[in-house]
DNA sequence: CTCTACCCATAGATAAACTATATATACATC
DNA sequence: GATGTATATATAGTTTATCTATGGGTAGAG
């Protein structure tokens, strides 16, 4: 019926950071623990994933290491750094804004 | 301390659309009404919101007419359309749909 | 006659996300 | 030993939205 986005705009860095506040994770976990966490509505598509990881890397707000997963494989696991903690606060203090913000603007509603 | 983008990438068709409900209104004041119910947190650029409405003439979304503004002035005074109101309502439900499983993401947090 | 607020519009840059593709391994099954 | 599936990383190329910067123009105040 309608096309539907994988992801808002914007947020895709704040999910990751917040994805690795938990424990360090490889990319292919991170996608999947989005899409499972978000009962499958928001999906991180490869191409879009790894180009992110690079990102946040190039920040400093991640670091990585390859290691070996629990089955077995080769796997660069990322790690959130004290940056990346602290812009993470950041990216969600701006999220609660705009989300706060739109939520005024659509709650004037057309007249009763 | 840090950017602030102007918008939530991808809600600016969806905020227009919504403004267009009350009434009928001109570019510039469709700015300034986002602009003033957000308390300033968005600020529609006019090389984002000329584009925009531009795009949504094109999906029949809204229509156009040149009028005189209550300050005699030539300007554009955009309608919404049955069309766009029908648009409206899937992007607000969408809009919706993602800011739940964001939110879902987010509350699964570092553990206590 | 100058300044400010009002109004429209586009070209070009930037950035984020997508599609598509490539590579590779572990393990299960046939 | 072949085949398939799930796991795992990565990049090239495209698309699209937004921003920056610029251009034009008018009404009314001072």
């Amino acid at each position: 019926m309608a096309k539907k986005p994988d992801l808002l705009p914007g947020t895709l860095d704040m999910l990751i950071l917040h994805t690795l506040t938990r424990a360090p994770l490889h990319g292919y976990g991170i996608a999947l623990q989005i899409k499972r966490l978000s009962d499958d509505v928001l999906t991180v598509e490869e191409g879009s994933l790894y180009p992110a990881l690079q990102r946040l890397l190039l920040q400093g707000w991640v670091r990585a290491e390859w290691k070996m997963t629990e089955t077995n494989r080769r796997a660069r696991f990322y790690t959130l750094t004290a940056a990346g903690r602290k812009q993470l606060g950041i990216e969600l203090s701006q999220f609660e804004q705009m989300i706060g913000a739109i939520g005024r603007v659509l709650r004037n509603a057309e007249e009763a």
